[in-house]
RNA sequence: GCGCUCGUAGUUCAGUGGAUAGAACGUCAGCUUGCGGAGCUGAAGGUCAGAGGUUCAAUUCCUCUCGAGCGCGCCA
């Protein structure tokens, strides 16, 4: 709906400069915004008053002139379209149009909102790639839920995405947890899971052997059943760094060495990531002939780049930011045409008894995701992580957590969730259901409110695989409940005494439903029909 | 020291170059002879950290200061 509103306003323009009514120059990216109130319309451009100065003309007279050429018959889907001091464009939706928008949504169910901007393209969604030395605390559980929920929908956009987990089962912290399960003293990790991994493995040698054992056990035995039970992602591809290292660093290597962006110095083979925008270029090669960790990063690069992807998407903590330019100019190095987003998800900060919990692997004090969730259960868990901006430096009283979980937003969007089933269970076995619904019936203020909020749906959801802001599910997820129930409140949708309105009303609260459950099957949180 | 991120209600957090800055929780006041009260309606609560600047318009963009978190290895 945006993009036609926009693409409207881009033709009135161009049109205007045509005529030679106006000066001609670039059109500006146009931005459509939703106005919180309803009076204001329920669309609302500035573009006028960005260009009043250009054109020489107040913004109000601006924004006339832009309507004044727009064609008639106007848009069967608004009813008003207006120019309002200082200079807004404002559109009204027609509630023609917002009933076809029911119907639509009764009609194609859980496909309503499905476009195919991603159709033929395929993603890599790399999301996690915990070092496989531990259990996942909080902090991977957030960059987990986010990559998941990214994944999901721009499978929703036609995407074909790949989830991935990068296993780093190569390196030095293979023996670093060796010395931890052994209790020497070079142990680095602690915990209870390291007391358990010795009593396993204490008899297997070495470090090496030891720790080799003890990686294969903590990645089948911890990781991947949290991910897989506690957390429920499904992914498609665990890429072991040893494999990697085995096939690919080596011609990464041979290739960057041929584009001429490698160099030697102090006995090192260099890449120079700065060519690129790096502050400093990076080793590829230790003087000692070892390969650098970073070495592994250009072999996986390559890998992807090979599988052609046409995006990349990564999610990291924010104790990667340092990475972030240094990955990208990799890309570039080895000529990956698409195009590469990383997100930073910023660390989570546990409080509990009133002090700040420091967490670290290696003090064994991290705050494990699958405890979080066995404490407070998995959908209240998810969505809590959810709801926040992967920018917000979020903070968590653990002593809270409990008690909080019973607050938790999920239950109210949930609680809407199961309040329709229950309607139409009603509805159905009183044998009301309707067969037919005319939705020319629905224009209680209430009802127009939840339409135009159902109707929002697809913008967010195409909106959400640009930009990866996945935090504004739950909180549409949360408005729309927030209407139904309010809606739910002022009218009555099983009514014997009028059935053709019953009959509209019980189309509008399934197409609630719909939406409610494909926001939150995105989201990765149930549906339930009874709570 | 340098870099990245952040600072919004009592608390946890949304939000935006524009129209009266929002929600949840907490607090207070109401709502039940009807479809699930895990609900609804309303109220109180803000110097958008501070100071400059750009702009017709800044909480939003720029600079500086203060405060918080995280990074700055030929570690992985």
């Amino acid at each position: 709906m945006k993009k036609e509103i926009a693409d409207k306003l881009k033709n009135a323009v161009t049109d205007l400069q045509k005529k030679g009514v106006w000066p001609v120059f670039d059109v500006p990216e146009i931005k459509i915004d939703c106005p919180k109130e309803e009076k204001l319309g329920d669309y609302s451009a500035n573009i006028a008053m960005v260009l009043a100065k250009k054109i020489k003309k107040t913004p109000l007279e601006t924004a006339n002139q832009i309507i004044s050429s727009f064609q008639f018959p106007i848009h069967s889907s608004f009813k008003k379209i207006e120019a309002v001091n200082p200079g807004y464009i404002n559109f009204y939706l027609s509630e023609k149009y917002l009933r076809g928008v029911i119907a639509e949504i009764n009609e194609r169910k859980e496909k309503f909102g499905d476009f195919e901007t991603g159709k033929g393209k395929k993603i890599n969604n790399e999301f996690i790639s915990a070092n496989p030395t531990g259990p996942l605390t909080v902090g991977n559980g957030r960059g987990g839920f986010c990559g998941d929920v990214i994944g999901r929908v721009c499978r929703k956009a036609g995407f074909e995405v790949v989830n991935e987990f990068y296993v780093n089962d190569a390196g030095g912290q293979i023996e670093k947890l060796g010395h931890s399960v052994l209790k020497n003293e070079k142990a680095a990790y602690s915990g209870e899971y390291i007391d358990e991994l010795n009593e396993k493995y204490s008899a297997f040698g070495g470090a090496r052997e030891v720790g080799e054992a003890a990686t294969k056990d903590v990645l089948e035995n911890i990781i991947k059943k949290t991910v897989a039970e506690k957390m429920r992602i499904s992914y498609d591809v665990w890429m072991s760094e040893k494999e990697i290292h085995e096939k690919y660093v080596e011609k990464s290597i041979q290739l960057l060495k041929y584009k001429k962006l490698t160099y030697e110095a102090d006995g090192a083979l260099w890449l120079k990531t700065t060519k690129f925008g790096d502050d400093k270029d990076r080793v590829l090669i230790k003087c000692d002939g070892q390969k650098a960790y970073f070495a592994g990063d250009c072999g996986y690069m390559l890998n992807k780049i090979e599988r052609k992807f046409d995006r990349m998407i990564m999610i990291l903590g924010a104790d990667h930011h340092g990475y972030v330019t240094r990955l990208k100019a990799l890309s570039e190095a080895l000529g990956f045409a698409g195009r590469f987003d990383i997100i930073i998800t910023q660390m989570v900060r546990v409080t509990k008894d009133g002090k700040d919990v420091r967490m670290s692997k290696r003090a064994g004090n991290a705050v494990y995701i699958s405890e979080l969730i066995d404490k407070v259960g998995h959908d209240a868990a998810r969505f809590f992580f959810l709801m926040y901006s992967p920018d917000a430096h979020m903070n968590f009283n653990l002593n809270l957590a409990e008690e909080k979980s019973e607050k938790n937003p999920v239950y109210y969007v949930q609680y809407a969730h199961a309040r329709i089933c229950s309607i139409l269970r009603k509805a159905r076995n009183e044998n009301r259901e309707s067969k037919t619904a005319d939705y020319g019936l629905l224009a209680h203020p209430k009802e127009l409110v939840l339409m135009k909020e159902l109707n929002k749906f697809p913008d967010l959801a195409e909106e959400i695989t640009e930009n990866c802001e996945v935090h504004k599910l739950p909180h549409f997820a949360m408005r729309l409940a927030d209407k139904f129930h309010s809606f739910y409140d002022a009218c009555r949708v099983i009514d014997e005494k009028n059935p053709e309105l019953s009959g509209a009303r019980q189309g509008l609260a399934n197409a609630v439903k719909i939406v409610l459950a494909e926001t939150l099957r995105l989201i990765g949180v149930s549906a339930p029909e009874k709570m």
